[in-house]
DNA sequence: AAATGTAGTATCCCTCCGGTTACCGCACTC
DNA sequence: GAGTGCGGTAACCGGAGGGATACTACATTT
C-alpha cells in the first residue's frame, strides 16, 4: 500500500470559497473590466479604450454578467447621443484588494524581465505575452 | 458629439500586469491546485480528494502546465508504488496573497449567505454553485 | 490469483466561449 | 443629406478546453 493520504491543512471546501469569488470574475476580461472601473465610473467606449484588444460585443457581454453578478452598476447619462457609465458597487470593490494582489505580482514579474534583458527593445512583445 | 473620453487614472497596460498574472492561473482549477498546495506539498492523489469534482485527466493536464509556468514543482518518491509529490516553488508562492484574498471574499460571501437565511440546510447547494 | 492503491494516459465527444463582421438608431455637425 | 461618434445587438463560426469513461503498469496485501 502506499503512503497515507494526509488530510489537507487548507479549510475544505463545502462551497469552496475560492470557487465563489472566481465564479465573480468569469468570462474573458473581467478582471480587467473590474480593475479599470476601480479609480473611477467608466463609460463603454472608455473601457474600449483602456483594454485595446477587448471587442465591443465581449466588453457589452462582460458587463451585462458583471452586472447580473453584482458587481456593477450601470447607468445611461442624459447626454446627446446617450452615453453609458458604469461603476463598481461595494461587493466589486471588495474583490479589488485581489485584483491588486494580482497586478503587483504581474508587475514584478514585468520588471523582473525587464531588468534581466534591458537590451531588448521595450516596446517588443515577450514569448509570455502570447499566452494571454 | 458625446463626452470626451477621458484618460483612465489606472496604469495603463503596456503589458497588461493583470493579464499577466492571469495567465499564471489559467486553465480550470488552477487557483484551486495552488491553493490546496499552500500549506504543504501534496501528492496526486490528495489533491484528487481535495478537489471533489475535479477528474484525474485535468488535474494531471493543470498540474503539468503550472510545472512548466514555474509554479509547481513534481517530485517522484521512491515508495512502493511509486507516488509523485508536487509543492509550490517561489513564484507560486507569490501569487498566495492573491488567492487568499479571493478566498477570503469567498468565505465572507458564504458566511453572509448562511447568516441571511440560516433556516436553509447547511450542505443545500445553492444556486451560485451552478455557475462554478 | 485477485484485489487494492497510486499515478497517471488515451480517446471520445460536446459545449461554450469568444473573435469577426455587419448592422442599428439616435443626435449632432458640416 | 452625408458623415461621425456613441453604445450597443445579431448572426456566424471555429477552436479549445474540459467532462466522462476506460485503460495501463507496478507493487504490495490478502
Amino acid at each position: 500500500m502506499g503512503l497515507p493520504v494526509r488530510k489537507s491543512k487548507v479549510a475544505a471546501p463545502p462551497a469552496c470559497p475560492l470557487t465563489e469569488s472566481l465564479a465573480l470574475l468569469r468570462g474573458a476580461w473581467a478582471p480587467n473590466v473590474v480593475w479599470y472601473l476601480s479609480a473611477e465610473p467608466r463609460r463603454f467606449g472608455e473601457l474600449r479604450h483602456d483594454i485595446p484588444r477587448i471587442s465591443a460585443r465581449v466588453l457589452s457581454a462582460r458587463l451585462r454578467e458583471l452586472e447580473s453578478r453584482g458587481l456593477v452598476t450601470r447607468r445611461v447619462l442624459a447626454t446627446s447621443p446617450p452615453s453609458a457609465e458604469y461603476a463598481l458597487t461595494p461587493l466589486g470593490r471588495e474583490l479589488l484588494p485581489a485584483i491588486q494582489a494580482l497586478a503587483s505580482v504581474g508587475q514584478k514579474l514585468i520588471a523582473e524581465w525587464e531588468a534581466s534583458a534591458p537590451k531588448r527593445a521595450s516596446g517588443t512583445a515577450r514569448k509570455r505575452a502570447r499566452q494571454s
